[in-house]
Formats: structure tokens, sequence, C-alpha cells
RNA sequence: CGGGGCGUGGCUCAGUCUGGUAGAGCACAGCGUUUGGGACGCUGGGGUCGGGGGUUCGAAUCCCUCCGCCCCGACCA
């Protein structure tokens, strides 16, 4: 059944996605403000909910949290070559305060590498101050020519991690540590979204980074979307900020640094996963809202009937599930029944009076739409049967999507066939080009190197470009 | 930055060509009837027509100018 106001997919994916974005209530255009949106409470609830899960895993892997100054002077950005030319055409300036121009103009932070390496300084001394292990949360902000929610605004919100290390080797174990047991682990565990964790090209590192690594995810589309990123700094910023520390020898060395981060850009990676047609779709580990019941009466006598049975199915929940009575009156349930779906909710239970007289419920699962997805169940044994369908739910939404991402993944051996390929999704290539090689393919494809994976069949082809034999394999793709 | 579209009650838009008392649907408020897949009736409130200037007896409508937003593309988490 089409939805008022959802434009399908197969017409206008772009739309599609905006019209999700407003009809499932996430976010509204910040219209006064370029660029940026206002998360709506439905919307900023699945941010808490990745804040939740992602802090988690920070904490646990030994990280703590502090927070630096959303403004940083300007010359700190120019510190470290790299880092400015990619970030100075998209930063904001504050040149005046108190009603007066600043002798030193400052950056809204577009990202904070420059003013916590500032403080990095300070702080370490020694080989024992080390490893400094800290994450923010925080807004940044860089003024992009084209935004779309979530995807790319210009203020976004994020977390972002960065740590200082004695040495080479221990920067980069703490690169990858974040890319597999936080990024990867959460967005497929929590957010059911299947990515491939690899290494970045010199042409698409971060501004500044010696390596930058990723996770990658394929949308309905086919269209990649890098869903996080973590960089081993090397001593670039070290040096640009003067890190240094006395190792045990007594010399005075340079640290190795990293940081990462993800973005309310998940949101719309959650979004261009999982939904329909039909509306938003939600994984119950990530849903704000797992279950919602909807209550059907028609007059007082059968209202308190029902209303009884609710609150004794609902009693278990506490604590187990995280659920939502829709009582409000005046509404029919069939409306209902549409909202939700709209807004996601992964189970719908609903209680009549039949129910009231036979003991059962109507269940409806989100991720079947329509008839198929709906059965009468008994009331005995309901919460084990909806924590058990959390988890099938959960499970299925991450095979549909990996189901997706595989057959919308080819091995190319020749140009032509990589021009077919990534009008579909990714192709998988044994690649020997140079950054002019990966330029020139962008711009006759429009497709990038998303990414090296680091699990490489170890086996020798031929590069479709430049015939070179090689052993690594890209993976080539449009991206968001 | 290039291309396109749009600006009229909260929302979606009609009205602009051909100037003549600002409209519809949805939403909202009240009352009543409804309620197992987007209910219905009656009543009601709400608009400096993006801003400024001009033409005219008269401008949402014609002319000039400025502004803003959205979509597509290049660039980017």
């Amino acid at each position: 059944m089409p939805k008022e106001g959802i434009t399908l997919r197969s017409k206008d994916y772009s739309q599609w996605y905006l019209d999700i974005v407003q009809q499932a209530d996430l976010a509204d255009y910040a219209e006064v403000v370029k660029g940026c949106i206002v998360f709506k409470p439905t919307g900023y609830a699945i941010w808490e909910a990745i804040q939740k899960g992602l802090d988690e895993r920070i904490k646990e892997t030994g990280h703590v949290n502090a927070y630096f100054p959303l403004l940083i002077p300007k010359s700190f950005l120019m510190k470290e070559a790299e880092h400015v030319e990619g970030f100075a055409p998209e930063v904001a300036e504050v040149t005046h305060a108190g009603g007066e121009p600043l002798t030193e103009p400052y950056v809204i932070r577009p990202t904070s590498e420059t003013i916590i390496g500032y403080f990095y300084s300070k702080w370490i001394r020694s080989y024992r101050d080390l490893p400094l292990l800290i994450n923010q949360w925080a807004n940044v902000m860089r003024w992009e020519m084209r935004t779309r929610p979530f995807l790319r605004t210009a203020e976004f919100l994020w977390q972002e991690g960065h740590t200082v290390h004695a040495t080479e080797e221990d920067a980069e174990r703490e690169t990858l540590l974040i890319l597999h047991d936080v990024y990867a682990d959460f967005v497929e565990k929590e957010m059911a979204v299947p990515v491939i964790r690899g290494l970045k090209t010199e042409k698409e590192k971060f501004a500044g980074a010696l390596r930058s690594y990723c996770i990658e995810a394929m949308m309905q589309d086919g269209r990649a979307l890098q869903a996080g990123t973590s960089h081993n700094l090397g001593q670039n910023f070290a040096k640009a900020f003067d890190i240094t520390f006395t190792d045990q020898n007594n010399t005075v060395q340079h640290a190795w640094t990293t940081s990462w981060g993800v973005s309310t850009r998940l949101i719309g990676a959650l979004i261009m996963t999982h939904s329909d047609d039909e509306g938003l779709v939600l994984p119950p580990r990530i849903a704000p809202i797992q279950v919602v019941v909807v209550p059907i009466y028609k007059n007082d006598e059968e209202k308190s009937a029902v209303m009884a049975a609710v609150d004794s199915i609902t009693k278990a929940w506490k604590g187990r599930i995280r659920f939502k009575v829709d009582n409000r009156e005046n509404l029919t349930p069939g409306f209902k029944y549409n909202e939700w779906e709209v807004k996601g909710v992964p189970i719908r239970i609903e209680v009549g009076p039949k129910d009231v007289q036979k003991g059962s419920v109507a269940i409806a699962r989100r991720d079947i739409p329509g008839r198929e997805g709906k059965s009468f169940v008994p009331q005995e044994g309901l919460t084990e049967r909806i924590e058990a369908l959390l988890a099938e739910i959960q499970q299925a939404l991450f095979d549909r999507a990996l189901a997706f991402r595989k057959e919308r993944t080819a091995e190319v051996s020749t140009y032509d066939e990589l021009k077919q390929q990534v009008e579909k999704g990714f192709a998988v290539a044994y690649w020997a080009g140079t950054t002019e090689d990966e330029k020139r393919i962008q711009e006759e494809t429009k497709a990038t190197i998303r990414c090296i994976p680091l699990e490489q069949p170890g086996t020798v082809g031929k590069c479709f470009y430049t015939g070179k034999e090689t052993t690594q394999q890209v993976i080539f793709s449009r991206a968001y």
C-alpha cells in the first residue's frame, strides 16, 4: 500500500530519501540557516541510540571523553600543510566579537586535530604520559556547497577521537582497533549495516594523514557511503604542533597521533540501507521505540477491558523492551498503523476486544510489510516471543542488506566492465594505477576507489587500467 | 560555482499569461457521530501574496531590483 507523501524508490531514489526524512519526522530544514537541519525529536533519538552504542565501545577500548573549544585560532589550521589545503575552502570564520573586530580571526572547527594538538603538546612530556586516549562528542561545521539532510549538512554532530602514542606501531594498532572493534562492530551489530573495511588511497585519505582506514556501506541505489574513518596521522600533526615526549632513553621524540570519527551521517546510512517505500525501517537494536501497542475499542466498556489487557501484557516489558502504548483518542487504528510504519517501529502489537476474549494479540513486523508480516499469537509467552522476534528482525535486516550488497558487487577485468558495473554497485578490480589515473577514471565514470579492502584474495591479476600485474584489489563505486 | 525550480493561511498548491473585493485541499479549534489498515458531518479561526522601488484610478498579477530556499551537477564525512 503506497504511502502518501513518499516517492517510490524506483521512481526517484533521492526524492524518496528526502520524503522519508520528512514523513518519519526525523528532521526539518533549518531554512533560516543555509545547509543546516533541525534534528527533530524522532531523529535525535536515533542519534542518541547511536551515541550510546558507540560511547560504550569507545570506553570499553580504553578511551575517555573530554571537550575542546568550538572556535580555533585561524593560524592553527595553517600549521599542517595538507590539512589547510583540505579544509581551508570550507571553514566558516568568526571575525568580530563583542562589537569589535578580532585581532586574529577564529574558525569554527571543521575538525579538531589542530586545537587538540595544541593542548596535547602542553600536556605530554614523557613516555609515561602515553598513550593519551581521548574522545569528544561535538558539533563541527564545514561550509559544503551541496547539502542533504544527515548525509551532508553544514553543521553536523559527531564524535572525534584523538590519541597520542609513543610508536608508529602503537598508533597503527589504535587506528585498526577503532576500525574493527568500535566502528565496524557497532555499525554491523547495532545498525545491521554490513560494511567493507579498507584503506583509503592517497587521493581519498584524510587531509594530513599518513593512512586513512574506513568502513564503506552500500546504499539501496548501489552507491557507496563512507560510514566511518580512522586515521593514522603519523607524526604530521605532532611535528606541526610540537607534540613531543622524552622516551626511556631520555631522548626527545615526536609522538604518533591518530584521529577517527563517525557522524550523524550514520542516520542517513540507516535510512538508505533498510527503509522501503512504506517509510523508515529501523533495526530493533537501534530503534528508540521497538514495539508500539495499538489498543482498539469502540466504547468505554471495551476500552477498559482492552486497556486492562494492555497493562497486564506490557507489565513484563519494562526494562526489557522499549515500547510505547499509543493511547491517543480520536485517531483510528488504521491511521496509527500507518504512522508507526512510516516511523519505522520494528514491531506493532494490536490489542482489541477479540483479543481480550481469545487471549491473543495481533503482531506485525515492520520489515515484512502488509498481511504477510502480521499474525495472531497468544498473549502467553508474548514477551519472550517479542524478544526473539526483535533479534530475528535484526538479523534479517543485516542478511538482506548483505545479500543486496553481494548481488550488486562484481569483479571486473576491463575498463568497459567497470563503467557498466559502477552503474549498479561495487566494482572489484585489480589496481596498479596512480593517483592521476584515479582522477581520470573519476572524471570519466564518476566512480572513485572507495577503499582497498583489508581482506585481499592474495592472488595475482592484471590491473584493468594499466595492464600491470598486481595482487592488490580495490573497490570502485560512485559515492555519497 | 554552473544548470533548473520555487517563494501566496501551519503544509501542498491554484490564481499571474489576459490587473478589478485573496482561494482550494490538508492541518488546526469546537461539537456530535465514529474506531480490527490513512473516519465523517456541521461550525469556526487563521494570509503585510519573500523584501524594496516603479507603472496604474487600482498590482499576488506588469516592469526594475534585491533576498532567500529547494533540486540536479562538480567538490566533500
